[in-house]
DNA sequence: GCTAATGGTGACCAGGTGGTCACTTTGTTT
DNA sequence: AAACAAAGTGACCACCTGGTCACCATTAGC
């Protein structure tokens, strides 16, 4: 025993996920507060001690699911980062696709984010904020350096509100194709991939006019 | 009695406002669900049967609550819209401004909004949200309308994806003002008039460069 | 002074919460 | 087969939730 997520890891793979899909849903679905255990256990078919001696209490079972889910969001937007092709805004445009694409796939880890984001209350929201603006801040940085660098974007311009800009369309882009009620008149909301890409290229055009040269 | 919040209506203003004022601050702190009837009747020391005789309900509260905010978020705005001078992207600037004062002083309201937009499972969410969007879309559409008819958008853009792009930069300055974590690097949260102004403008050049002629 | 109506009260309710722990079941080792 | 350890269980706990309602206090009209 000792230590008490010991017993997490000893089981089966299967189990394992069944068990880790649910908790992510719950909290997707609901949100921290509103989450209930005892809906987990329920969907699961367990016992309710089982996942106490799995992960001690409520809030370890929401950091574990976190610590998980937090670094596969940040590998697809590595190899866009790494990968050289094309001009800034070719890669802001990847980059925007890619974000959709990684949600399209975990829609849930997304809700868990825009629900962490903007609810208070949640336990260690300080904490898990600041670990995921940091790395999309860092993401954006090295990007925005690199254009400025090689001079596709215009001169004069600071550098904090471009990551700025980049960071409100970027992300409103993608808060539109995943939250319902927030899309007016832009049709993003559960569109088809040729829809998004056209959008994505409208976006973009903007911001090529906005902040090139 | 008949009527529910007939009751409410006929107490003394000043009770009044005490009642609204400390509601809404529990729902800007707790959000929907987490926001606790017990809380509101001991800080304001009144019974819990007397709140429920003005309102009928928790539900009852938050629509309360809503139906006279909303109405006030918009009169700032139809004055600026409204107002001739200026030209677009002026306009935008003011507007930006006008509501980062408004929030300003009424703080408790946008935290409410902001809830209400991310956490799904909020009673009414689509009502309320859909009347929100929509007040928001019809006015920068109507800014917008204008300054494409005048000719200070670049032609051949789409209108929806200028209101889009509009909205997305605006919606991020404020969400940055005022909910803290969001902002890195920018130094917009809990800034001065001063440096807000500084930056509305930064902000604003840039849509110049992006969306005009 | 009596009556009626209104505002105000708080003990009480059923139901849900996260969390506990003495216990049983299962699997492995000798 | 015996012994041991680990996984699994679910009744139970204290606490909090929104909501109720029989009762009390204060005023107004007569």
């Amino acid at each position: 025993m000792e230590q008490p997520q010991k017993t997490f890891e000893n089981l089966a793979a299967e189990k394992r996920d069944r068990v880790l899909a649910e908790a992510t849903r719950e909290f997707a679905d609901h949100g921290y507060h509103q989450a209930s255990v005892n809906r987990m256990v329920e969907r699961l078919g367990i016992a309710k001690g089982s996942l106490f001696k799995y992960f001690g209490s409520k809030q370890g079972i929401f950091e574990y699911i976190f610590g998980h889910t937090v670094a596969q969001f940040k590998k697809p937007l590595k190899e866009i980062r790494d990968s050289a092709s094309g001009d800034f805004f070719d890669r802001v445009e990847m980059s925007l696709l890619a974000c959709v694409d990684f949600i399209d796939r975990h829609p849930l880890i997304y809700r868990i984010y825009l629900k962490l984001a903007f609810q208070e209350n949640f336990p260690m929201r300080e904490k898990f904020l600041a670990e995921i603006r940091q790395a999309s801040d860092k993401y954006l940085r090295a990007l925005v350096g690199h254009g400025m660098a090689s001079g596709q974007l215009r001169p004069g311009l600071d550098q904090d509100m471009i990551v700025f800009h980049l960071d409100a369309v970027m992300d409103r882009f993608l808060q539109t194709c995943a939250v319902p009620g927030l899309d007016s008149g832009t049709g993003l909301h559960g569109a088809d991939k040729a829809t998004l890409q056209t959008k994505a290229r409208a976006v973009t055009d903007i911001l090529r006019h906005g902040l090139g040269t």
